[in-house]
DNA sequence: ACCTGAACACCGTTCAAGT
DNA sequence: ACCTGAACACCGTTCAAGT
C-alpha cells in the first residue's frame, strides 16, 4: 500500500494546491508499484488468473491505464518474473574461493524453490531467454561459480542455458504441484497408478521401473541432475586437459 | 414435456432448400478427425491460435460439438501433443545391439525438430509428464536404450525426466524462432547486443563470454548436453563399479 | 447420440474524452 | 501526463432445443 507523502513544511513556490475534493488525488501508478501488485496477484490466482482487469482492479484502477506503464500483458508477465527472481539471494561474488560447487548447488536448489512458489510464472521464462537485470545478475553468479571451479568457457556458456532451463521448468513443475487440486502425493500417485496399468509386454521398462520412475522429490532430483552434468563436464575437461585452477 | 409443435405449414415464400439433400448428411465427428484438424490449426496459427471456435470452424462445426469428444481445451491439446509426437520415429526395440548412444542421440534431436516445428504445442508438455500413447512408446524407447548402455535403473528412470524436459523446452525454443516476427538469426543478434551493452565492470563474465554464451545452434547444444549427461552418468557408474553389460 | 445456436462470463487492447 | 469508461473483437464453456 502506497503511502502519501505528507507535507513537510508550506512551501511558497508550491504548485500543488488544485483543491481536488472530488477524491484525494492518487499518486500516480509505477511500474514497480503494477508489478509489486502483479506478483501479489499471481500468488494467489496463478498465471492465468493473473489478467489486466484483475490487476487493474487490485490496484484501483481501469486495465487501460496499465498500458501506459506497459506495452502488453506479456511485457508485464516479463517483469514480474524478474521481480520473482530477485527474491533469490546470490551468492557473494568477492567471497574468496569457498566450495564452488556446493554454492551452485544450493543456489539451483533455491532458485528452484523461488521461481516455483509464485503461480507458474516460470513458463514465461520457458521459450525465452530472460534478460532482466536479477536474470542477469543470476547468469553472472552462474558463470562465476563455474568459472572457479574451472569449467571452460563454452561449456560454461552451454552450462548456464540449460540450468536456467532446468530451473524453469523444475519450477513449473513444482507450481503445478502446489495448485489448489492436488498436491504432490497425489499427482505421483496417479502417475504411478498409470504406469502399474500399463501392460508389461508392450512396455517392459517402464513396467520393471515403475516404483523407480516416481522415486526422488524435487531436491534429491535437482542435485542429482547438477552432480551428473559437472561430473560429465570435469571428465571431458580432464580428457582434454584443462584443469580446475 | 412439451409437446413438439407440429410441422408448421411451407412457407410459400421459401427460398431455402428443405430437401436433405442440399447437405450430404456429415458424418459425426471423431477423436482422431478433431486431433488431426486441431494440428493443422496449430501448425498454422500456433498454439495461441488454436481456439476451440477457430478449430470448430475448420471443422464446419460448431464449438459446443467438441466439447462431446474432450472435456476442455487443455484436454484437447494433450492429444494434440502426442498426436505430434507420432510423427518421430522410433529405433527397433528387438535390433541387436548397435550403437546405443548414437542411436540415443539421434532420437533425441529427431524429437526436437518434431516437436518444435508444431507452433509451440511443446508447451503443454512442460510442468506436467505427458503419458498418451506415444508419449509413453517414447519413454519405452529411451529407457530401452539406456539399459542396453547398461545405465542403472535409478539414474535411467531420472535420465528419461531430464530428456523429456530437455526435449520439450529446446523444442518450444526452436517453436518460437520460427516465428513470423523474426528468425532464429535475428534473436540471437538481439540477444548478442544486449549481453554487448552491458558494462563490464558489473557483468565481467557475461561480457567476457558475450560471444561465447551466443555461439552454437540447438543441434550443437542438444548434442553437447546429452554427451555431458552420459559421460556423467558413465563416471558415477564407474565410480560405484557398475559396469554396461 | 450428436449437433446447433445462443447465451454467459469473461478476456486483451484501443481510444476519445476528461483532469 | 495520466486516468477513465466504453467499445471492439475476441475467448472457453454450457445448455436448451432440435435431428
Amino acid at each position: 500500500m502506497p503511502t502519501p507523502a505528507p507535507t513537510p513544511a508550506p512551501n511558497p513556490g508550491d504548485t500543488e494546491p488544485v483543491s481536488r475534493r472530488a477524491r484525494p488525488a492518487k499518486p500516480p501508478l509505477t511500474r514497480a508499484g503494477i508489478v509489486a501488485a502483479a506478483v501479489d496477484v499471481l500468488d494467489a490466482e496463478g498465471i492465468d488468473g493473473l489478467t489486466m482487469r484483475k490487476l487493474a482492479q487490485a490496484l484501483d484502477t481501469a486495465a487501460g491505464s496499465l498500458y501506459v506503464y506497459f506495452a502488453n500483458r506479456d511485457d508485464l508477465l516479463i517483469a514480474a518474473y524478474d521481480q520473482v527472481l530477485g527474491e533469490l539471494p546470490l551468492p557473494d561474488p568477492d567471497a574468496e574461493r569457498t566450495d564452488w560447487r556446493g554454492q551452485l548447488t544450493e543456489l539451483l536448489l533455491r532458485a528452484v524453490t523461488v521461481v516455483g512458489r509464485h503461480g507458474g510464472i516460470a513458463r514465461v521464462a520457458l521459450g525465452t531467454i530472460p534478460t532482466g537485470p536479477n536474470a542477469l545478475a543470476f547468469g553472472e553468479a552462474v558463470l562465476g561459480l563455474l568459472a572457479r571451479g574451472g569449467v571452460g568457457d563454452q561449456p560454461a556458456a552451454w552450462a548456464l542455458d540449460l540450468l536456467t532451463l532446468y530451473v524453469n521448468a523444475a519450477a513449473l513443475e513444482h507450481s503445478t504441484y502446489l495448485r489448489r487440486d492436488g498436491d504432490e502425493q497425489s499427482v505421483v500417485a496417479t502417475l504411478h497408478a498409470t504406469y502399474a496399468a500399463l501392460p508389461a509386454e508392450r512396455y517392459p521398462h517402464i513396467h520393471r521401473l515403475r516404483e523407480t520412475l516416481v522415486t526422488g522429490d524435487g531436491d534429491e532430483r535437482a542435485r542429482w541432475f547438477l552432480d551428473t552434468m559437472l561430473d560429465g563436464m570435469l571428465t571431458a575437461q580432464h580428457r582434454t586437459g584443462v584443469r580446475p585452477t
